[in-house]
DNA sequence: ACACTGCCCTGCGAGC
DNA sequence: TGCTCGCAGGGCAGTG
């Protein structure tokens, strides 16, 4: 599931369409993935732009076009962008095809149908922006700061990671990965962490994302980048993977599932003591 | 401010 | 073999 480093890795993959003119667009058979507007009017208000940009905010790709709005990209749990050639088959999950007058085109497919494409004017691209915590990976969070969130929040650490608003871009598999990393258990609430607990855990939270970002995403099954292509961090994985009894890959200790925000939760609970 | 539920949706693997 | 069932989960609306 697209998370930050799998959304940062297809974002660079397609930089291969900057400056592309998108000249159509066409739609399967499920256009609800077009969210707040009738697919006829994103269709025509973005046919003809120019790809200006590429970017990328928390876990959306956000593609800048020539006419000042910025086609804004969810891929949620299971969508995928990729450029193809025209005329190579298309898959029944595939909802729309955006096609540039060089002959590639910029394919959205998505099986279970949670993917969101929405069109944004500048007034909106701001509210978004603003609606999102800071980048983990952005000069903008320093130490200090991450530390006066913290100190702010009574949540436990789980799902406050997980909540945009707070932080953008971190989901289930980074979470669990950064915490298990920074020996903090998942249910402490934010503001009981000590200033040596919180570095740690930034700390981890961005060796944990680099990581990924370098072995170009986790493949869990269908994650691809912009080209079709898997990642490979899967193979790096130290928590997020194993079973419930697993022994845990530092100390051995039987590894513990629980629910907690109503996602599954690998820790060790010898390594990530509870508070 | 926060927790919790239900919803969206399909594929897959376990169990029978 | 073929069925049912539970599970995977990001974001959001609604409720408490």
């Amino acid at each position: 599931m697209p998370e930050l480093p799998e959304v940062e890795t297809i974002r660079e993959s397609l930089t291969a369409i900057r400056s592309a003119t998108i000249a159509g667009v066409e739609f399967g058979t499920f256009t609800g993935c077009i969210d707040g507007r009738e697919p006829a009017d994103f269709q025509r208000l973005v046919t003809g732009c120019r790809v200006k940009s590429i970017g990328r905010r928390g876990k959306y790709l956000l593609l800048g076009l020539s006419s000042g709005d910025t086609i804004a990209v969810h891929l949620r749990m299971t969508g995928e962008l990729t450029i193809a050639d025209a005329g190579t088959p298309l898959s029944p999950h595939h909802h729309i095809t955006f096609t540039f007058n060089d002959g590639r085109e910029l394919r959205f497919r998505d099986i279970r149908k949670f993917g969101r494409i929405r069109l944004l004017d500048h007034a909106d691209l701001a509210a978004l922006d603003r609606s999102l915590g800071p980048e983990p990976l952005g000069r903008d969070l320093t130490f200090d700061r991450f530390v006066t969130m913290l100190r702010q929040r009574r949540r436990a650490i789980k799902p406050l990671l997980l909540d945009q608003t707070f932080i953008a871009g971190i989901g289930n598999i980074y979470a669990d990965e950064a915490l298990f990393a920074s020996g903090i258990h998942p249910l402490r609430p934010a503001a009981s962490l000590d200033e040596r607990e919180a570095k740690l855990l930034l700390n981890a939270i961005r060796q944990v994302l680099t990581g990924a970002i370098s072995r170009k995403g986790t493949t869990i099954r269908d994650y691809r980048n912009g080209l079709g292509q898997p990642g490979t961090n899967q193979d790096h994985l130290q928590i997020y993977r194993r079973d419930a009894g697993d022994p845990c890959p530092r100390c051995g200790a039987p590894v513990l599932r629980l629910i907690v925000a109503q996602r599954g939760t690998k820790l060790c609970p010898a390594c990530q003591p509870p508070a």
